[in-house]
Order: structure tokens, then sequence, then C-alpha cells
DNA sequence: ACAAGGCTTTACGTTTACGTAAAGAATAAA
DNA sequence: TTTATTCTTTACGTAAACGTAAAGCCTTGT
């Protein structure tokens, strides 16, 4: 069964293609409800809502969003229609998430100084007296 | 044991009580060959220098950095004066985690796009004909 | 003398996000 | 009809980063 994006149904390999994952990492998906593929007799066919439903649990993990995490933003996608209480609740998410790719700069910037004093004492270091060739003695 | 910042040695309490993780988190990073304390018979007696590289460890895992790639970061620390191989080898591996930190920020954007769009489509929903109540239908 | 802490080692348990067979049904191609 | 694909379900395996006992050693305070 192959691509038919005109109908917007697609086979299980269409979309592990499309979107480079396996198609066990979309029937994983399934499994923990964040996916709910209609059938052909066995095989899953994927909707148009499934592809959007899948894209954005794939953003949320490029975001660092757990699996679950995305379970919720997807609980929103999923009944068509969201209300404000879950729209607050993705925000809110997304805004924690934002927080930690600030707290996880500051420690980037943290780093960088370490980083830099630590470079200085090192340069420093180096331009002591080759004389003295402790620095190199034994690790 | 306690404290003893003056001399620079500290218990394994000590040191996790300072950084917030568990003793556990200590051993763990020891069997890993992150830290390397002294002894006072079986007992573990971390010097500054441990507690040194505890804190770049720590610093690494909020970058996101596994522990095998903060080991190597921590190995450039290690010998007390790093060269200039390791030293390049640690910015391409700063280099790598802020590009990893712009590809967050960039599905970030894309998926508040997303949103934007979907809330677009949401609030168009909430301004249609009140008479025409399929979007709160069964779900 | 003895309980209370603090430390040790050993070792199995836990979560997340899949990987990796194994075995079989169904369909398509040669 | 035999072979090859593509799909299915079932189920055990894996890596990371610790958590959580269990059992025992040492050192204090009472």
């Amino acid at each position: 069964m192959n691509r038919d994006s005109a109908s917007g149904s697609y086979s299980i390999t269409d979309l592990s293609r499309e979107f480079a994952v396996t198609p066990r990492t979309l029937r994983f998906y399934e499994e923990k409800g964040l996916l709910n593929p209609k059938r052909s007799g066995k095989n899953r066919i994927y909707s148009a809502g499934d592809r959007t439903r899948l894209r954005l649990i794939l953003r949320g993990r490029q975001l660092g969003l757990s699996l679950e995490e995305s379970a919720e933003v997807i609980g929103l996608y999923a009944p068509g229609t969201p209300n404000h209480e879950q729209l607050h609740l993705l925000l809110q998410k997304i805004e924690e998430k934002r927080q930690q790719l600030v707290s996880q700069r500051e420690a980037l910037d943290a780093m960088l100084g370490d980083l830099d004093r630590w470079q200085t004492n090192f340069e420093a270091a180096l331009k002591a007296p080759i004389a003295n060739h402790q620095w190199r003695q034994k690790v």
C-alpha cells in the first residue's frame, strides 16, 4: 500500500519515510495513545490528521518534550476544537520549555565563563619559563 | 565527617548537599570514572578539585550533555593542564551543543507557528454562528 | 554496653523511547 | 505456484542515570 496523499491516507512506511522514523516508532506512539490510525483489515491507515499529529509529536520531541508531555499537547489537537483551559495549559507547557531553554543558555554561559578563566590559567602556564616542565610531568 | 572547606576536603554528604544531589549520584559518577576522591579508610574524601569537577559535570548536565560527553570535558580538566587538541575538542563539543540549542529554538518557533495558525482556526470556529453546535458534538 | 548516625559495597529495580528478532498473514510479482 | 514484499502481533533487549533496599563496618553520645 503506497502513498495516496490526494485522499490523504498513508501507510505506515509512507509516514515513517516522510518523517525519517521507523515503523516501530509509529506503532509505539500508537501504543502510547498518541496516534490512532484507522485500519484496513489489520493494516494501519494514517489520515491527514494523523500525519499532523505525528508532526506535532516530532516537533515536541525536537523541543525536548517527553512523549507524555506531547500527549497532553496532542490531546488538545485531537478533539478538533480545543477549549480555553486546554489552550492555556498548552501555552503554559511551552512557557516551561522556554524557561528551560533559558536555563540551558545560562548553563552554557557559565560554562563558557569557567572555560575562559581556565584557558587564561592555561595560557599563563604555557607562558611560564620553559625550563620548568613540571606541567608535562606524568599527568 | 563534616565540612572542612578550609583545607578543601569534603565528605560525600557535604558535596551532595551543596549541589543538591544524592550520595548515590556521586558514587555513580565515580563508578563512571568522572570522579576520583581520595579515601580515608573506606570513606570518600573529596578535594577542591573533585568539587570543581562535580560542578562541571552538573553544568554539563544542565546543558544537556550526557555523562559520557561530560567525561570528555572532565578529561580535559583532570590532567591539570590541557593541551590544544583537547581544548579544541572541547570547544567543538560546546559548539555542537550550541547548534542543538539553536535547533531547539527553531522547533519552538515552528511549534508556536503551528499553534498560531491553529488558534486562528480555533477562534474562527468560536466566532462561527452559535446555531451550528457541531463543533461541540461528541468530540 | 549499646543505640544512633554516617559511610561502605553489592545488587536488583525503574523509566523513557524505542531496537530487534520471531513467526505468521496477505498481497503482488515472476 | 513459488518467491518476495509489506504488513501484523508478541515479546524480550537496550542504554542512560540514577533509585532503593539490604547488610555490614565505625565512631560517637549516653
